[in-house]
RNA sequence: GCCCCAUUCGUCUAGCGGCCUAGGACGUGGCCCUCUCAAGGCCAAAACAGGGGUUCGAGUCCCCUAUGGGGCACCA
């Protein structure tokens, strides 16, 4: 049957929001946009052991740097309230309660000692010691005050098949399965519980979340069928493995690149290393899913047209994370120059520059095409700000060149730079051009020399345009100090 | 150990029984452009994990093996 699209993403607040996590979200969020559904967000917080306080507001500004909107949820509020579960524990203890009443669920008053003695002998899961408890011994311990958890009733032969619209049927044997635990004994239910609970009471139409919960997808049907409520549409997204080989993407884990950058995992983490949002999601897209057509650049109103399960791909992959330096170098590319100017400023005051912001509107155009990430201004283009270049002398020397050489071209220089009529690029370029033939050199052995005295870097913007913002009392200026560094 | 899921170039992927001489993209190499580096243009190398079936025909369907991944908590 067709019920209304809602969908949710549902992160525990344990720290700050993970690139897998985002992925979940914007799948989940591209899925009803397409459908005109309704995106929720809903924090699961049942494990106060874990909770890592201002973790929402760190998920919540990770998501609206993406631009993923949500219709109900914190801070928005919606029909459906409240969206946290520590807030709605009386709900999960009233259910856990009714599948007792109705012999779905018991108390067990197990000891964790108990189950930690039984881990160690081996046994999987619970051995349903409490499941059989007659009732004088449930009276017994009930009298005595002692605690319990509640555990599901799980049915011991047949088996279940849960259909997941990426992968097909999913079917296990009820045997493998556990009495797992529904509420525990601080009164907080586990997460399958709450995640049951809620996905009905919220109305949730299609459950889109990471493949690591396949193993549960049985057991949450056959909490519903307990429950006699309809289940879910679900679907498993792929996972993420890490770029160097080892398991799934995790923080720990991930490693470095082959150019020795340490590999991004968190959201913030990609937002501080220069990347753009957009391009984030772009890539993000292009992780399980395909646009079809050939095509890898796309932007958000295409995806959301197009989204849908179908071109969802079952398997994982490893994180591909040089394309999206790729990616964001065309992203950063097709930004506006102004703007791309006012995205340049953080990065650089970051790397303790004071920035003109009229320089930097000068400068922007002559890097556009040169950085992959925001954070490559500092190295392409850091002399800008600076008021002194300290060139290496060996960087100076150009190739089948010598330091004599080299000085005479520097000297020849200062003395065309200071006859010139202005100091636009077409005049400097002329005017250096013809210095090459009565030198004798290269273009290339010229401008080099020219380029480390100026700039300090053999990697540059394109020299004549460099001058040019950089002034003439600057770069005459950074020419007698490649002088005398060379005399 | 038990259970589940997956398996196409180094990597991300297209492919849903004949359009496959397996397509695109990143990366890599080469060439062009060129003041360095980019950007851009052109070209190249590069894959259906293995074995059985089913079928007139298999990358596509089924089974087995191998490999990778995930799960087996009073964590989500």
């Amino acid at each position: 049957m067709d019920r209304p699209v809602r969908v949710r993403f549902a992160p525990s607040p344990t720290g700050p929001l993970h690139i897998g996590g985002a992925r979940t979200a914007l799948f989940n969020w591209l899925f009803a946009r397409h459908h005109g559904g309704v995106f929720i967000l809903r924090i699961e917080d049942t494990d106060r052991t874990r909770y890592v306080p201002g973790s929402v507001e760190l998920i919540t500004e990770g998501l609206r740097w993406l631009g993923l909107d949500w219709d109900e949820g914190p801070e928005v509020g919606g029909d459906y309230g409240p969206y946290v579960q520590s807030e709605r524990v009386g709900l999960y203890r009233e259910w856990a309660d009714w599948l007792v009443a109705h012999d779905k669920a018991y108390r067990c008053y197990c000891s964790p000692e108990r189950l930690k003695e039984l881990r160690k002998r081996g046994v999987q899961g619970y051995d349903r010691h409490c499941r059989y408890l007659s009732p004088e011994e449930r009276a017994e311990h009930d009298a005595r005050g002692d605690s319990y958890v509640i555990r599901f009733k799980m049915p011991l032969e047949g088996q279940t098949t849960v259909h997941d619209l990426i992968r097909g049927d999913i079917t296990v044997e009820n045997s493998t399965l556990t009495d797992l635990v529904l509420l525990k004994s601080d009164g907080f239910p586990t997460y399958h519980l709450a995640n049951v609970v809620d996905d009905h009471f919220m109305e949730i139409s299609h459950i889109l979340r990471a493949d690591e919960w396949i193993p549960s997808a049985p057991v949450h049907w056959q909490l519903y069928r307990a429950f006699g409520w309809e289940m879910p549409a679900i679907a498993h997204l792929p996972v993420i493995l890490n770029p160097n080989g080892k398991g799934k993407l995790s923080k720990r884990k991930a490693g470095f690149t082959h150019d020795g950058r340490k590999v991004p995992v968190l959201l913030h983490e990609f937002r501080e290393a220069g990347y753009l949002p957009a391009a984030v999601v772009n890539f993000l897209t292009n992780i399980g899913w395909s646009f079809g057509e050939d095509r890898e650049v796309f932007s958000v109103e295409e995806t959301i047209q197009r989204f849908d399960l179908s071109r969802v791909n079952p398997s994982g992959g490893v994180f591909p994370l040089n394309k999206l330096d790729w990616l964001n170098g065309i992203y950063i590319r097709e930004t506006p120059p102004d703007e791309l100017a006012r995205l340049l400023r953080e990065p650089l005051e970051r790397a303790g520059y004071t920035v003109d912001d009229d320089l930097l509107r000068r400068i922007t155009p002559l890097i556009q095409t040169r950085i992959h990430r925001l954070n490559d201004v500092v190295e392409m283009a850091g002399f800008f700000f600076r008021d002194q270049v300290t060139p290496g002398v060996e960087d100076l020397i150009q190739k089948r060149m010598d330091a004599d050489s080299t000085k005479a071209a520097l000297e020849a220089a200062r003395e065309t730079l200071l006859g010139l009529p202005d100091f636009e690029p077409e005049t400097l370029e002329s005017a250096l051009r013809a210095l090459t033939d009565t030198l004798g050199l290269k273009a290339r052995q010229l401008f080099g020399v020219l380029r480390v005295a100026i700039t300090g870097q053999r990697v540059a913007p394109p020299l004549f345009e460099t001058m040019a913002i950089v002034g003439r009392d600057k770069c005459l200026e950074r020419i007698e100090a490649a002088i005398r560094l060379l005399a």
